[in-house]
RNA sequence: GGAGCCGUGGUGUAGCCAGGUUAACACGCCGGCCUGUCAAGCCGGAGAUCGCGGGUUCAAAUCCCGUCGGUUCCGCCA
């Protein structure tokens, strides 16, 4: 090996500021761009912090000059210069540091590098799944750069809030126990006893709790999790929750208490202020004015009840919703007036595309409506619909008629609505909490009950006379954080009572023998004094993506997977040699 | 499991629907010129058998079928 003798940097490129003119620095970076004019030679240098230009005039120093002329895009170097003012008419204003350069006199060039396979700048719109590949040279960009960079913060802040308020950061078992309810898990084969299997943790759920019994009062973990299930764009096989658990508080506790801690990570990563505490709802109360468990409550657009209006109606698709015991619901479109044929065809379609067999819309023209079902609307149905405050000249109304399926074609509806015709809403952040879901849902699947949330979750007191009689009545002590049409995360007050965790197994269809296999450990831990608990657990990469203003969780991780679970760069997953599958008693199929 | 979209020099795109010249353009790359640029400029050059396989055809980047990869959504994700 040549030497490559180089002196370590005295300041970060992207720091360098008017107040540094004069000084001797020494820098150490990349090549994010060269620009040779034959005599001078600017190199644009780049580390961590962003970038400077450095000026390299054969005059000031004919070796560094030389050297500069070598040099390549992403070249690794160490230069040592003088900080100076940049003359008056060639300040760059679009720099922070575009008010100094840096003027070389000495250069070593710390190592080359090959032509990347991709340009490395802002906005690049080069296919992921090369970024993907060279996922070391992606980082470099700087949007990626500063999402790690603000992941890092966010997470910083997280543990300075919640140490500083009596949590104790604890780690829980990677290898740990299959249970059933819940995805679908990653099984992990063990030497030591062959033909047994760990599963890594959907979450640390049980053993949070665990440590609830245990007396330590606040637990929080920054948690890997890892969730067998197809992706999307804001799910990841393997993902980081912000898990957290205490002992004596009820749901507005807790509530509260993740209000502030919002608000400072808010305030101390992203400079914004927000108001609290946070909205609440019911879940109940959101499904009627959103249609959904997680509204974006960024803009209007509250579904509203019309069956009303509707009741005597001689329309056959009304007539037969109301008769079977449906509704007749919809909203006003915001941003929408007057909207050419097209647009409303548009409206149908997307409609049907979430599943919809139809979609009514109506457009007041005077003293009149325009939709396809005018004629069959009476005089007085009309006037009813015009007597609205909220439907202007040319508003429309899209309305969907039927039961509970409804509910998500009008939530989508409102999105799409949102999407295409609000303008950018006026709130950046709208948070709010959704409270007392439904504790089970009915799975007609398998014909049985299923928790809402999961099994530890408490009914609320006042459902627990009918749980056996009305189970799908009863709602929980839970809640979900929801911001902008997202969920964040959700946690609820967990059951501290071995007969009710019993009581809410049997409902489940979960036999004493099953549930005393899969969840002995819980129910035995809950017969020596369990405290009342709670607690939450946040998708950190929802509330990063969300921060940075990106679309999807994989521009907030340093090494995402791809949709069909491989990570391009490492090769994974692959097949491994038949010594290893010997060795753990597995035979390929 | 299902539906949609994308795949053309290193990168981003055009060409594809109406099959037929040497596959075009920009960026990048290489070389030359150039002392104030910052997306430097000017001149020159190299570089793609059009993801892969099959079919139709005198002829396929283009039409058809299949397949692979990426992506979005539904199912799934307590």
């Amino acid at each position: 090996m040549e030497d490559k003798a180089w002196s370590k940097r005295t300041r970060y490129c992207g720091t360098l500021r008017r107040d540094d003119v004069g000084s001797e620095v020494t820098l150490n970076g990349w090549v994010q761009r060269r620009r040779d004019h034959g005599g001078v030679i600017f190199i644009d240098l780049r580390d961590v912090t962003g970038l400077v230009q450095v000026v390299f005039n054969p005059e000031i120093s004919a070796a560094a000059h030389a050297a500069a002329g070598e040099v390549r895009g992403e070249y690794v170097l160490s230069c040592r210069g003088v900080v100076r003012a940049r003359p008056e008419d060639s300040v760059n204003p679009r720099l922070p540091t575009g008010e100094v350069e840096v003027m070389a006199e000495e250069l070593s060039i710390i190592n080359t590098s090959l032509t990347p396979p991709f340009e490395i700048e802002e906005d690049s719109g080069v296919d992921e799944a090369l970024r993907l590949r060279y996922r070391y040279l992606d980082i470099r960009r700087p949007d990626l750069r500063d999402s790690l960079i603000l992941r890092s913060r966010v997470t910083g802040e997280v543990r300075g809030f919640l140490s500083s308020r009596g949590f104790l950061e604890i780690e829980t078992p990677v290898l740990t126990k299959s249970t059933p309810e819940g995805a679908r898990d990653f099984v992990v084969p063990s030497r030591l006893q062959p033909g047994k299997f760990y599963a890594l943790p959907q979450s640390p759920q049980l053993f949070k709790q665990l440590l609830m019994v245990a007396g330590l009062d606040r637990y929080y973990q920054i948690a890997r999790c890892f969730r067998d299930e197809d992706m999307r764009a804001d799910r990841q096989l393997e993902f980081t929750q912000i898990d957290l658990e205490m002992s004596f508080v009820e749901p507005g506790d807790v509530i509260s208490l993740m209000d502030e801690m919002f608000a400072h990570i808010f305030r101390a990563v992203l400079g914004v202020e927000l108001e609290t505490p946070f909205p609440r709802m019911t879940w109940h109360e959101a499904m009627a004015r959103y249609g959904t468990d997680r509204p974006d409550t960024r803009f209007g657009m509250e579904i509203g009840d019309l069956s009303g209006s509707f009741a005597s109606s001689g329309f056959k698709v009304f007539r037969s919703a109301l008769d079977g015991g449906g509704r007749i619901r919809g909203f006003v479109v915001e941003g929408l007036a007057a909207p050419p044929r097209r647009e409303l065809d548009g409206l149908v379609e997307e409609a049907q595309r979430l599943g919809a067999s139809g979609l009514v819309w109506m457009v007041r023209e005077g003293e009149g409506l325009k939709s396809p079902v005018a004629k069959f609307l009476s005089e007085e149905e009309v006037a009813v619909i015009l007597r609205r405050e909220d439907l202007p000249e040319g508003g429309v109304l899209v309305l969907a008629a039927g039961s509970a399926e409804i509910d998500p074609i009008l939530a989508g509806m409102r999105e799409y609505c949102a999407r295409r015709f609000a303008p950018a809403p006026a709130e950046r952040f709208s948070f709010v909490w959704v409270t007392d879901f439904p504790l089970f849902d009915w799975d007609e699947e398998e014909k049985r009950y299923k928790s809402n949330h999961h099994p530890f979750t408490s009914p609320s007191r006042e459902c627990l006379e009918y749980l056996e009689e009305r189970p799908l009545e009863v709602t929980s002590d839970s809640y979900d954080m929801v911001l902008n049409g997202i969920e964040l995360g959700g946690g609820s007050i967990r059951i501290y009572d071995p007969e009710l965790q019993d009581r809410v197994f049997r409902l489940l269809g979960l036999s004493r023998e099953e549930a005393e296999e899969k969840f002995g450990f819980l129910l035995e831990a809950l017969r020596y004094g369990p405290p009342p608990h709670g607690g939450i657990a946040y998708g950190l990469d929802r509330i990063v993506m969300l921060m940075a203003g990106r679309d999807s969780i994989r521009d907030v991780i340093a090494f995402p997977k791809t949709q069909s679970g491989a990570d391009l760069l490492s090769g994974a997953p692959d097949a491994v040699y038949p010594d290893q599958l010997k060795e753990l008693r597995l035979r390929p199929t």
